[in-house]
DNA sequence: AGCACGCCGACT
DNA sequence: GTCGGCGTGCTC
C-alpha cells in the first residue's frame, strides 16, 4: 500500500500539491505537521500537512517529500478549517493564509549553496576562466551561496558554470533548509574552576595587578555573587563596573574569567503580584450581566459605550470567567491600540497568563507566542493581539474581544489574504462555540445594522464612569476667523484662548491634525509649479528634519529645492500642513511651554511609541500634537483640551465610509478629554461648520448619524445593504491595463449588469510606474456569496487565459475598507 | 511566487 | 556570433 499527502505550500497557488510518503512515514506523520518538500525544478519548501490517503495522483507521478520537520502537528485541524474558510472567503489561496497564519520563522526556506568536492589543484583540469574564478573563491570560503556566486561572476545566472563544474565532480550543489527559531541565548560569565578555591582568587588578582581595569571587572564579578546566588550576567557584570566589551573579552581571552550562554523564555512577566478588584458602577454591573445572558444564547454582542465607560473593566471580568472555566481568552485590538497602558493593565489582573502578539515582535518572539498557545500552557492563557494574533493555534477559545471594533485597519490590504480580523474573528468564534464581544464607542455601520437586525446582540453603556460628564465640544468657523483676520497660522483666536487657559491651569492639550491630505507640498508662486515623483502620480512632499523632498509611495527623494523646477524663480512656498508644522507653530506661540508630536516618523522604533506617551503622561509635555495615533485606547488624566485644527478634509476624502470614518474619528478625538472629575473641552476648527456630521460629533449623535448614513449607503448601493468585491487591475502599460479593464467590467457587467462600477482610475492612478484602475462588484443581500464568487472565478479564469492580458495583475478585495 | 525555457535586440 | 531582455508555462 503506497501513502500520500496533501501539502499546503506557502505559495499563491490554489491547489494542495500531492507527495508520496513512505508506510513507516505514513505512521509518524498527522495532520498538521510541516514537511520540506521538493518543488519545482531546484527549491525546497516547507509546507503543512492537510490530508493523508491512499489514493495516488492520476496524471502525475507524487514526489516524495524530503523531511518531516515536526514531531507534533504544529498546526490544528480548526485552523486548517479556518484557513480554507479564509481562502474561500477572501478569494485567495491557502498558501497566502498559510503564509499570514505562521510566524514567519516556521517557513523554513532553501537555499542552494555550492561546496568543493575535494581538494583540488584547479590546473588539472580544463577549466574557463569563470569556473577557474568560482573554484578559487571555494578555496578561500569553503562554503558559497549560490547569490555569492553571482556576486564572484558579477553575472545573474550562474547555473551553467555550476552544472559544468558538477559534471566535472569537482563541486557538489547541495540543498540546505535551516530552520531560522533561534532560542534567546543570555551570555553569562563564570569563575573557571581552578580560581573558584580562596587561594585562586588571590593568584588571580595578583596576576591583573599591573590591569586595573580588568581587575575592576573580577572585583566586582566577586561583589555580584555575594549579593546573591544567581548566576551573573555579562551585560549586568558590565555595567556595574562600568567596563567596556573589550576589557571583558580580553580577560575571557586569558581564560581568568569564562563565558556561557543559557537559553532564556522571552517572555517573563517580571511585575507585582495580580490585582483582582474591580470596582464596578451600577452600569457597568448591568451591562455585564446583560452581556452574559446573551453569551448563554450563543450570539455575537456588541458593546456600544462612549469614551471612558469603562469597557475595559467589563472585557476583565469576561476574560475572567473565561480563564476560570479553563479556557483560552483573545483580545484583538487595532495595531495603533497596542500600547503599554493597556497591556500594562491586563498583566496587573492576569500576570504571565498575558501574552502579545503583533507585528512590531520579532520573529522569535512570535513563535514563542505560538508555541505557548499551541501548548496551551499557563503563559498564553489570554492574547493581547492585532489582527494576525486570530491565526494562533488555540485549542480551547471561550472567548474573544474585538476592541475598536470599526477600526478599518482590521482589514489586511496587502498583501494576500485581505481578511478582515474582526469578521473572521466571528467566524472563528462560530467554530469553537466560544463568546465574542464587539465594543466601541462609534460602532461601524456595518455593526450596528447587525444588532439593529437581530443578528448580534446589542448593549449600551452610555454613562461615563464615574458620572464624568462628556466634553464640551465647541465649533470654530476658520472661514469667518480668516476673513475677520483672527487667524494666527493654523490657529484661530479662540483655539489660541483655551490653550492659554489651560495651560494657566497647569492642564494639558492635545491637538489633532490628520494626516491625509496634509503632508506639505512645495509650490511655486509664479507659476504654480510643484515637483511631482517621476514614478508615482503624487506631489513630492517636504520633510523637515533631512531637508528633503520624497514621495509617499515609492520613496523617491530629491533634496529640498530652492529654486522652482519649472520656471526657475525662487518664490516658492510649502503649501499644506503636517503636525511637523503645527509644532513649529506651537514653539514660537508657545514657547515657555514643552510641545511634542507623535507621528509616523517620531514612533519608529519598537519603544518609540511608549517614549512620547510616557513622556506625555510624566506631564513632561504640556501639548501634544498627533495623528490618527493618539486617538486609540490613552487614558491622560491631565488634558483638559483638545483641538481639532482642521475637520474638513476628512470629510472630503472620497469615499463611501469618509462621513462615518470623520464621525468616529472626530468623537474618538473628543473622547481624549477631560477623563477626570473635570470637565473637558473640545474645539473643532472647520471651514465648514454646518456640516451635517460636525453638528452630529457636537451633539454626540451615533443615532442621527446612523440613520443619514445608513439612508445614503441604501440610495448609493454600499454596504451593508450591499457587499462589494473590488478588482485592482495594474501592470507597466497603460493602454494595456485599460483594455484589460474594459474587457474584464464588460465581462463581469454581461452577468451582474448594473451591479458593476467602473473601470475607474483610482485617485493615484500610478505607483511606481504601475498604472492601477478599479472595478466594483456590488452584491445585493439577497443574492448568493458563493454563486457569485464561482462566477467571478470564471471570469477570471477567461481573463487570465487572454494571452494579450498576461502581465496585468489583478487584486481581488472582498469587503474592501 | 519563482524559475527555466525560449525567442528577439545590442554588444564584444 | 553571444548576453541578456522578459513573455510563457509549470510546479505534485
Amino acid at each position: 500500500m503506497s501513502y500520500f499527502i496533501d501539502v499546503i505550500l506557502p505559495l499563491p497557488l490554489d491547489k494542495r500539491f500531492t507527495y508520496s510518503i513512505e508506510a513507516q512515514e505514513a505512521r509518524h506523520l498527522q495532520e498538521g505537521m510541516r514537511v520540506a518538500v521538493p518543488f519545482g525544478k531546484s527549491k525546497i519548501y516547507s509546507g503543512v500537512v492537510a490530508a493523508i490517503h491512499e489514493n495516488p495522483p492520476e496524471v502525475y507521478e507524487a514526489k516524495p517529500i524530503s523531511q518531516i520537520l515536526d514531531e507534533a502537528p504544529l498546526v490544528t485541524a480548526h485552523q486548517l478549517k479556518f484557513w480554507k474558510w479564509i481562502a474561500d472567503y477572501y478569494m485567495c489561496s491557502e498558501g497566502d493564509v498559510l503564509r499570514a497564519a505562521l510566524p514567519g520563522a516556521f517557513l523554513l526556506e532553501s537555499e542552494s549553496i555550492v561546496q568543493l568536492l575535494k581538494e583540488v589543484s584547479p590546473e588539472d583540469h580544463e577549466l574557463s576562466d569563470e569556473e577557474y574564478m568560482v573554484v578559487e573563491a571555494l578555496q578561500r570560503q569553503s562554503v558559497l551561496k549560490i547569490q555569492e556566486v553571482s556576486q564572484v561572476l558579477e553575472k545573474k545566472n550562474v547555473l551553467p558554470v555550476l552544472n559544468s563544474l558538477v559534471e566535472k565532480e569537482l563541486i557538489a550543489l547541495n540543498q540546505e533548509i535551516y530552520e531560522q527559531y533561534k532560542p534567546k541565548k543570555i551570555r553569562y560569565v563564570r569563575l573557571p574552576s581552578k580560581f573558584s578555591a580562596e587561594a585562586g582568587m588571590h593568584t588571580l588578582l595578583d596576576e591583573l595587578e599591573k590591569a586595573p581595569k580588568q581587575r575592576e571587572i573580577v572585583l566586582n564579578f566577586f561583589s555580584l555573587k555575594a549579593q546573591s546566588s544567581k548566576p551573573v550576567k555579562a551585560k549586568n557584570l558590565l555595567k556595574k563596573s562600568n567596563s567596556s566589551a573589550a576589557i571583558l573579552k580580553s580577560l575571557l581571552d586569558k581564560g581568568f574569567l569564562e563565558e556561557y550562554y543559557l537559553e532564556t523564555d522571552r517572555f517573563n512577566y517580571t511585575g507585582d503580584s495580580p490585582e483582582t478588584k474591580l470596582n464596578f458602577s451600577e452600569h457597568q454591573q448591568q451591562a455585564l450581566e446583560e452581556i452574559k445572558t446573551y453569551f448563554q444564547k450563543d450570539e455575537v454582542c456588541l458593546l456600544h459605550g462612549i469614551t471612558s465607560s469603562g469597557k475595559t473593566e467589563i472585557y476583565i471580568r469576561l476574560i475572567q470567567e473565561t480563564l476560570e472555566k479553563g479556557r483560552q481568552a483573545l483580545y484583538l485590538l487595532p495595531e495603533i491600540a497596542l500600547t503599554a497602558q493597556l497591556i500594562q493593565r491586563l498583566q496587573n489582573y492576569f500576570g504571565e497568563q498575558v501574552l502579545i502578539y503583533h507585528s512590531k515582535y520579532s520573529m522569535n518572539e512570535r513563535v514563542e507566542v505560538y508555541r505557548h498557545v499551541l501548548e496551551n500552557d499557563n503563559k498564553g492563557k489570554v492574547v493581547i493581539g492585532a489582527r494576525s494574533a486570530i491565526f494562533l493555534p488555540f485549542s480551547n477559545l471561550g472567548l474573544i474581544v474585538i476592541d475598536e471594533e470599526h477600526e478599518g485597519t482590521f482589514k489586511q490590504f496587502d498583501p494576500a489574504p485581505r481578511y478582515h480580523a474582526r469578521d473572521a474573528a466571528v467566524v472563528l468564534a462560530n467554530f469553537f462555540k466560544s463568546n465574542i464581544i464587539l465594543g466601541s464607542a462609534t460602532p461601524s455601520l456595518e455593526s450596528y445594522f447587525n444588532a439593529q437586525h437581530n443578528k448580534y446582540s446589542l448593549v449600551e453603556l452610555n454613562r461615563r464612569y464615574g458620572n464624568v460628564l462628556l466634553p464640551e465640544i465647541e465649533i470654530v468657523d476658520i472661514k469667518k476667523k480668516h476673513k475677520k483676520k483672527q487667524m494666527t497660522g493654523h490657529f484661530s483666536d479662540r483655539l489660541l484662548e483655551e490653550i492659554k487657559e489651560a495651560l494657566k491651569e497647569e492642564e494639558q492639550v492635545i491637538l489633532f491634525q490628520n494626516r491625509r491630505g496634509f503632508s506639505p507640498i512645495l509650490e511655486c508662486n509664479t507659476c504654480g509649479h510643484s515637483p511631482q515623483c517621476p514614478n508615482c502620480d503624487v506631489s513630492l512632499t517636504f520633510h523637515h528634519h533631512n531637508n528633503q523632498l520624497r514621495c509617499h509611495y515609492c520613496g523617491y527623494h530629491i533634496a529640498m529645492q530652492q529654486k522652482c523646477m519649472a520656471c526657475g524663480s525662487p518664490d516658492i512656498t510649502t503649501k499644506g500642513f503636517g503636525t511637523e508644522q503645527i509644532e513649529t507653530e506651537l514653539k514660537s506661540l508657545f514657547p515657555d511651554h514643552k510641545t511634542g508630536r507623535m507621528d509616523q516618523d517620531t514612533t519608529r522604533g519598537k519603544y518609540g511609541y511608549e517614549k512620547i506617551i510616557n513622556a506625555f503622561e510624566q506631564q513632561e509635555i504640556d501639548i501634544l500634537v498627533g495623528t490618527q495615533m493618539l486617538t486609540k485606547g490613552l487614558d491622560f488624566r491631565h488634558v483638559s483640551l483638545v483641538g481639532i485644527m482642521n475637520a474638513d478634509n476628512l470629510l472630503n476624502f472620497p469615499d463611501f465610509r469618509a462621513h462615518e470614518r470623520s464621525f468616529q474619528l472626530m468623537l474618538q478625538v473628543a473622547g481624549r478629554a477631560g477623563r477626570t472629575k473635570k470637565r473637558g473641552k473640545v474645539l473643532i476648527q472647520s471651514y465648514n461648520p454646518y456640516h451635517q456630521i460636525i453638528q452630529q460629533v457636537s451633539t454626540n449623535d451615533y443615532a442621527g448619524m446612523y440613520k443619514d448614513q445608513l439612508e445614503e449607503r441604501y440610495n448609493y448601493k454600499y454596504p451593508p445593504y450591499y457587499r462589494l468585491i473590488r478588482f485592482t487591475l495594474k501592470s507597466r502599460d497603460f493602454s494595456k491595463t485599460n483594455d484589460a479593464a474594459d474587457w474584464l467590467a464588460k465581462s463581469l457587467s454581461n452577468i451582474f449588469r448594473e451591479n458593476i462600477l467602473g473601470p475607474e482610475f483610482p485617485p493615484i492612478a500610478r505607483i511606481r510606474n504601475e498604472y492601477y484602475k478599479n472595478i466594483l462588484l456590488k452584491i445585493p443581500q439577497q443574492q448568493s456569496l458563493g454563486k457569485t464568487k464561482t462566477v467571478v472565478h470564471k471570469i477570471m479564469t477567461s481573463f487570465r487565459a487572454i494571452g494579450a492580458f498576461r502581465s496585468i495583475k489583478v487584486v481581488l478585495n472582498v469587503d474592501p475598507v
